[in-house]
This record gives structure tokens, C-alpha cells and sequence, in this order.
DNA sequence: AGCACGCCGACT
DNA sequence: GTCGGCGTGCTC
């Protein structure tokens, strides 16, 4: 019996994603069922497009319906719940059916796969002889893709394989192309001893080269062994098939940096590690083992100070729920930024964790999906993505440090980690544990309402102290003439530290050496030709002027000699970077070993790690750097924690202003209290009765959250109301003004009439905080309401309408429920 | 978005 | 008389 079903097309915009009912062939009902993508004719011309098949029909009114074309079986298809999940995403963040799907799958689902043939078992005497050709040219190559098939035994035998591969002949299988997106870096290392080598290089002994160029790569080989592929030729100015030919001659050989995925397999399980709980710890585990028990959908907030033992609560947790037979996703912030909660995972669990991470590969992604829907995982560890692992069974969701804005997602669909994982564990009967020592106030509100279960762990664990912070007004050192980055207390204590042989870390949250460069006749900073944004100066030790730098679009120019809106020559340099910073230090305390950690060091996850090793190993004096050096790493040694101008973060006009500064203020003083032998941090700032900052330094978490939900209460911000955020970008400056006045007399229209009974307050429209990014203007409107299906409705009309009226202007329309930065 | 249909100006 | 400009409207 013949139906129909009704599907989502891909790719298509926020209007047109609806769904659409085709006809199902016979022969094909079995394939063309909810989940499954499919190939259909689309629009007047007929068009093959992909689509989501959703829904089956028993009839179909429609006239002119089409059929289904084929498809798409043998790859990939969404279950119940991923198609559940795929509507809740359009429902909540405003995306199309299309953009949840991509958001579900591993990008490697999409892109195109090379599709090749492996001989089978079935018996080839009965074949016909073109079937037994083609049969036995794949069995003598073993491995062969469709392409080379087609082109060798000729276009014909794509019906023979189709054929031999039914009757068992053949397996088919397919393999993900890496997309070209991925690079990998690839490192350079010489493949025979350096006599050789430097023979080969100077024309002489048995691999001598000829050419000029090959030699001098093969120099600068000799001298950096095991470089970056790119840099080394950058470097040498030579071109990729002269590394080719030193490759061909057996001199050197390219390595592929070894994968994330598997610096993580090499960790071996241990089970003798014992995870034993002190008492509080242990009330904790209790509570949240009722809650898992319970079989029914719950959430608890694990508020623990830096050093109770979080950790070791959630590990036995996650003992407990695959002890059960259920899975466990564990989310953080950012996978680099917590190599030691991975790893000591990892170690637990071995072969049964997969680790899901932005810098694996298209087929690594791939391949872990698979093994995780294969049910061969227990645990998946990863960053916001990750609250989408297909695991079956799952018992719960965990968010390590869950005030962080890095698990609210900044790209279609913007959704939260936290409100994805809720709803998951929802319809799973599942528990979401959300754990912090700085909670956001909206969890923490939640937890204070009873919505939330609250666990609290007080004590540090193992006996150790807070540190003892010293708050530094740096008005009093400008007034005493100092003019350097650093306190007086500070250099002084850092002198101590290093003469005691002990370490110290020095947060500093900008990087670059200045902060811009501008003009002193007209005061007008260099501002980035594409952005509307200060160009940040960088010079690195050997260098004389630097170069500027757009933090936003990655423009680079050399240091202006002269203003280019006055003409004047006088310019100048403000604002202490971390790069400033350095080279401060090492003219005020020459003898002290500064390891710089920022983005610009820190390029790779392999250069992160091997600076926190060497830091650790002592090699060291003090680790200098931005709010990377403030994450959850134990270094025993380090008794003194800076904190270079502690309120740059109070300044930056968003409501979560505090919540951010307090956060990372509690967390790298909570560095310092590791030493057995007790800290001091120096927290120094130009706005010493800053109430947030001095609990902060207090770490006092309580007090703050009464101060701030005050606020919040006063002011209306969330969690006392939602913020929708309406953004119009064009690069045409006067269609992105006509845009505007059109979103904004929609948007009054609509609450005027068939929306009156939702209440909203808009602002605006007016320009973005940064107005031009990457040479589109933007504008944007702010709301404040209160989330429900009826507002959702409000702004999806809304932005249903908007698409459907826009010509081709090229401007678009996004809408953000409650971004992470405002 | 993409594409077709459709109704007006400058060409073989 | 036809080719092609991009305004308008639809997509099962």
C-alpha cells in the first residue's frame, strides 16, 4: 500500500521551511520513512534537493504532488528523538528544520563520500561473464572506488555492482572525503642523521641535491627539525614540491600532528584508582543518586568553592548511571582549557568514553558518531555539540562549570547547552547536574526557587586555604608616579616568589602589546578598515614597531606613521597588553623566567599543553597570560596570583558585566590556595570599591548573588526577564536602514494588533555595539519579555514576514533568545 | 533561496 | 519583430 510523507527541505529560508507532502513510490516505504533524508523535486523547475523526511500521510489533497526520488539509506538518518530534538531547535531558537538537522549530525553526514566496493563471499561461478569481469577486477584490487570502476570497466557497471552487491558478490562501503575546510598541520622532520643531512645540503655524499632552493630548504630543516609545514616554507620561500622532492630523495619525512582522539586513546584505564569521598562529598553523591533513582526527569546544581571535590562527586555519579546500564554526557567549557578533568575521565573509562572536540577531523567526528550510536559508549565528553551525542539510554547530562558563556551557542541555531540538555533529559527521565563554584544568577535563582535541586560542598577539600588577597588601587601608584603595569606589591612579592624558588601566574585579559594606537593633535584612534573596531598593536620581543591587528576580522597593517584623519605625526600607543606586559617584567625583574600564555602563543592544543608542562616542571617563574592561565589547572608550587587591571571586564556594557568579573577574579585567586604552604593574590584595579570585585576577592558567592539578583530585580534584566535580540547585517549601509525602519514599523504593527496581548519592551532599532564587522553594517533591536510559545510565535511571525518581504538587498535577519553577550 | 513567468526597452 | 532587463510570486 502506497503513501505519502511530508518533509523538510534543507537549505531553504526561515519561510519556506514547511513541511511538504510527495507521494512515496512503491517499493520504497520502507526507506522513506520519518528520519530518513531524502531527494526531491522542488520548485517549478523540479529541482533535486535534499530534504528530512518527518511525517507520514495517509493521503495528500494536493494536486500536483510529487514523487519521492530516492533515498539517501545508506548513511545516515535522524530517530524518534533527533527529529524531536530538530523541532524543539526550530520551536526555540527560530532555525530551520534544515539547520537543526546539520546541527545533529556530523558535518561528514553532508559532505560527499567516496563511495568504493571490497570483494564479498558469495560463490562467482554462477555469474554472468560481464558480472564476472567486474567481480574479479574488484578482487584483485582489493579496494576500489566507484569512480575507477566506472572509468575501467566502463559506465555500465554501476547497475552490475548494485547487482553483485545484492547477491553478496560485493560489499560497498564508503568513506568520508576529508573536507577541504579541515586542515591538518603537517610537521617536517628529517629522515636521516644530521651528517647526512648536511652533506645532502652542501651538494655532497650520496643524496646530494642539485637545486638551490631544495638546499636551502634542507638547511632550514637541519635547523628546526620538526616544523610546521606551512611556516617552514614560508619561512625558506620555497614551494610544496620542493619539500616533495627532499620527500621522493628519503631526506625528510612529513608527519600528520597526531589527532586529539588518539593522545586520548593512548591514556590506559586504571582501576586501582580509588575514588573515595569524604563525608561531605559523600552526602552530595547520595542526594543525586535519589534523584537519578527516582526515574524521573531532574536537575540539580552541584555549587561547590574551588577545591571541594567536585570532581570526585561527579565521578561517582557517573559510576553510579553506567553502573545502571544508562550513559552519560559530560560537557566543558572548552576541551583545551581542561585537559585534566578529560584526562583523569579518560583514564577512568579507557575505551569506553568517546571525546568529541572542534579540532578533530571531518572523519574523526564522523567515526566517533558512529561508535556512540553504536552503543560501544558510555560516556562522551565534549563541549556544547557534544549535548547532542546520540547516545541511547542516556541517565545523564553533566555542565562542568556551566556559567560559561562558551555552551551558549553564537551561530544558527543559537541555542544553550543547558536548555537542550533539559529538555533531553526531560524526555528521557535523565538527570542534568550542572556544577559550579561561581553559578550564573539564573541558575542559581532557579535553585533557590526549588526548581533545581541545590547540593552544596562548603569545605575545601584535603585541608587547604583560600589565599590571602590583597586589593591594589592603582589611582594611589599613578599618584605615586608609577606608570608600569605592575604594583609595587606586586613586583615586590615577585621578587620574593622567585627568590624562594616558587611560582606565580599573572592574569592579564587583553593580548597584543597595546591596545591601540592613536593620534594626539586629534585624539582618533586606527581603527580597522572593516570593522568598527580599535586596531590592537602586537610586537613580539625582536621586533622594532609591530604591526596592528583587528581582533575581530583578522586585518593586519603596519603601525601608522601619521593620523589618518588629521595628518598629524605625533601618534601614540595606549593600553597594556600581555605582550607589554612581558617585556616590562623583563626590564624590572630581569632575572625572573616569564612563560606568556595567549592566544597567540598558545596556538595549538600541543603548544598549550607543552607550556603547562614546562610551567609545572618548573622550567618557569611565572606564567603571564589571559583568562586561559585562570582554568582549572593544579600547579602546587604557585603561592602569588596577579591580577593586572581586575575591572577591564566590569566596563563592557552587558549586564553580566559582574557575574563574568567575579567568576574569573574567584577563579585565578583560587590558584594561588593549591600550595600546601598558602597563597597571596594581588588583585590590582583602578576601582577598589567595586562591590562585585571585593567579593570576588572574598569569594564570597552568597553575598554577591543577593547583590546582583537585586540589581537584576531593579533593572529588569534576566533572570527577572528574557532578552530577545532582533539583528539586521547588510553591507549596503542604506538597505540596512531601510531594513531597519521596516523590521521596527513590523514589529509595533504586529503588537498593535493580532500580538496585543504580548507584552514586550523593544529598544531601538539602533547600531550594533560594534557597528561594522567585516564589511557589514549592523543594527540591531533589544527586547525584553517573558519567553513563552506565544511570544516564540510573535517573533517567528516576525521573522517569517521579514523574509518573505526582503527583496535582494542582502540583508539579513537573526533572532537571539537571551545571547551571551548583549 | 531559486526559479519561472511576465511585461517593457534596444537590437539582428 | 525578438532577446533580455529584473519586479512578482510560488514552491507539496
Amino acid at each position: 500500500m502506497s503513501g505519502y510523507i511530508a518533509v523538510h527541505i534543507l537549505d531553504v529560508p526561515y519561510h519556506i521551511d514547511r513541511p511538504y507532502d510527495y507521494f512515496v513510490p512503491d517499493g520504497m516505504e520502507n526507506e522513506a520513512v520519518p528520519g530518513a533524508f531524502v531527494t526531491v523535486p522542488f520548485g517549478a523547475a523540479n529541482r533535486r534537493v535534499s530534504a528530512l523526511a518527518v511525517e507520514r500521510r495517509e493521503n495528500c489533497d494536493y494536486r500536483r504532488v510529487k514523487p519521492v526520488l530516492a533515498v539517501n539509506g545508506e548513511r545516515f538518518s535522524l530517530d524518534r528523538r533527533q527529529l524531536e530534538l530538530c523541532f524543539y531547535l526550530k520551536r526555540t531558537c527560530l532555525c530551520t528544520v534544515g539547520e537543526a538537522a546539520r546541527t545533529l549530525l556530523p558535518s561528514a553526514a553532508f559532505s560527499s563520500l567516496a563511495e568504493f566496493y571490497l570483494p564479498g563471499k558469495a560463490d562467482p561461478s554462477s555469474l554472468s561473464p560481464t558480472e564476472r569481469a567486474v567481480c574479479d577486477y574488484v578482487r584483485r584490487e582489493k579496494k576500489v572506488s566507484a569512480a575507477r570502476v566506472k572509468t575501467d570497466c566502463g559506465e555500465e557497471a554501476g547497475e552490475i555492482l548494485t547487482r553483485l552487491c545484492r547477491s553478496g558478490h560485493l560489499l560497498r562501503d564508503f568513506e568520508v572525503k576529508e573536507n577541504k575546510r579541515d586542515r591538518y598541520t603537517v610537521r617536517v622532520f628529517l629522515k636521516t642523521d644530521a651528517q647526512t643531512a648536511r652533506e645532502a645540503a652542501e651538494g655532497k655524499g650520496p643524496l646530494a641535491l642539485r637545486g638551490k632552493k631544495q638546499r636551502a630548504l634542507l638547511s632550514a630543516i637541519l635547523s628546526s627539525d620538526g616544523s610546521e609545514k606551512a611556516a617552514l616554507l614560508e619561512r625558506a620561500d620555497c614551494s610544496p614540491a620542493q619539500l616533495n622532492a627532499l620527500e621522493d630523495a628519503g631526506l625528510i619525512r612529513l608527519e600528520k600532528t597526531e589527532t586529539f582522539r588518539n593522545s586520548y586513546a593512548a591514556i590506559k584505564p586504571d582501576a586501582n584508582k580509588k575514588n573515595i569521598l569524604s563525608d561531605a562529598q559523600r552526602g552530595v553523591y547520595l542526594r543525586l543518586r535519589e534523584l537519578f533513582l527516582s526515574g524521573e526527569p531532574k536537575a540539580a546544581l552541584l555549587f561547590g568553592i574551588t577545591g571541594s571535590g567536585k570532581t570526585r562527586v561527579v565521578k561517582a555519579m557517573i559510576d553510579e548511571v553506567t553502573g545502571a546500564g544508562r550513559t552519560v554526557i559530560l560537557m566543558v567549557p572548552e576541551i583545551s582549557l581542561t585537559p585534566q578533568t578529560v584526562s583523569i575521565f579518560c583514564s577512568f573509562y579507557g575505551e569506553r568514553v568517546a571525546v568529541l572536540h572542534s579540532a578533530l577531523s571531518a572523519g574523526e567526528r564522523y567515526d566517533a558518531y558512529k561508535r556512540i550510536r553504536a552503543g560501544t559508549v558510555d560516556v562522551v565528553i565534549g563541549t556544547r555539540s557534544a549535548v547532542f551525542a546520540p547516545l541511547p539510554r542516556l541517565g545523564m547530562i553533566v555542565l562542568d562549570e556551566e556559567q560559561e558563556h562558551t555552551y551558549k551557542s553564537d551561530t544558527d541555531p543559537k541555542y544553550h547547552a543547558r536548555d537542550v540538555a533539559r529538555f533531553r533529559c526531560a524526555k528521557e527521565n535523565a538527570l542534568m547536574l550542572l556544577c559550579s563554584a561561581t553559578p550564573s544568577v539564573e541558575s542559581f535563582s532557579k535553585a533557590k526557587s526549588g526548581q533545581y535541586e541545590l547540593c552544596e560542598l562548603k569545605e575545601r577539600y584535603g585541608g587547604a586555604k583560600l589565599p590571602e588577597v590583597l586589593v591594589c588601587d592603582m589611582r594611589r601608584e599613578l599618584r605615586a608616579g608609577n606608570v608600569s603595569p605592575f604594583s609595587r606589591e606586586l613586583l615586590a612579592r615577585l621578587e620574593t616568589v622567585r627568590e624562594r624558588g616558587e611560582q606565580a601566574i599573572i592574569l592579564l585579559n587583553r593580548r597584543g602589546y597595546n591596545s591601540y594606537e592613536s593620534c594626539l593633535e586629534c585624539g582618533e584612534p586606527v581603527v580597522c578598515p572593516r570593522c568598527s573596531v580599535p586596531l590592537t598593536r602586537h610586537r613580539e620581543k625582536n621586533e622594532s614597531d609591530g604591526r596592528l591587528l583587528c581582533h575581530y576580522c583578522g586585518f593586519t597593517s603596519s603601525v601608522l606613521k601619521k593620523c589618518p584623519s588629521c595628518g598629524s605625526e605625533k601618534m601614540t600607543f595606549e593600553g597594556c597588553g600581555t605582550q607589554q606586559a612581558e617585556a616590562e617584567l623583563s626590564r624590572l625583574l630581569p632575572a625572573i623566567r616569564v612563560l606568556r600564555m595567549d592566544a597567540d602563543t598558545a596556538t595549538t592544543k600541543a603548544t598549550y599543553d607543552r607550556m603547562l608542562t614546562a610551567f609545572r616542571r618548573g622550567e618557569y617563574d611565572l606564567l603571564l597570560g589571559t583568562q586561559m592561565v585562570a582554568k582549572g589547572h593544579d600547579f602546587p608550587m604557585v603561592t602569588l596570583v596577579g591580577v593586572l587591571s581586575a575591572d577591564a571586564s566590569l566596563s563592557i556594557g552587558d549586564y553580566r558585566a559582574n557575574e563574568r568579573t567575579f567568576s574569573l577574579i574567584t577563579q585565578v585567586v583560587g590558584r594561588a590556595g593549591r600550595a600546601e604552604r598558602g597563597g597571596v593574590a594581588v588583585v590590582q584595579t583602578f576601582r577598589p570599591d567595586n562591590e562585585s570585585l571585593l567579593l570576588a576577592c572574598r569569594g564570597d558567592y552568597e553575598e554577591f548573588y543577593n547583590a546582583e539578583i537585586a540589581l537584576r530585580r531593579g533593572f529588569i534584566w534576566p533572570p527577572c526577564c528574557d532578552i530577545v535580540t532582533l539583528s539586521l547585517a547588510a553591507e549596503d549601509e542604506d538597505a540596512l536602514t531601510r531594513a531597519s525602519e521596516r523590521l521596527s514599523a513590523l514589529f509595533s504593527s504586529h503588537l498593535q494588533n493580532d500580538f496585543a496581548d504580548v507584552k514586550a519592551t523593544a529598544f531601538g532599532p539602533f547600531e550594533a555595539p560594534i557597528y561594522k564587522l567585516a564589511d557589514r553594517y549592523r543594527m540591531r533591536m533589544v527586547v525584553k519579555c517573558r519567553l513563552s510559545s506565544r511570544t516564540r510565535l510573535f517573533f517567528g511571525t516576525l521573522l517569517e514576514e521579514f523574509c518573505e518581504g526582503a527583496g535582494k538587498n542582502g540583508v539579513t535577519l537573526s533572532a537571539d533568545f537571551n545571547p551571551s553577550g548583549i
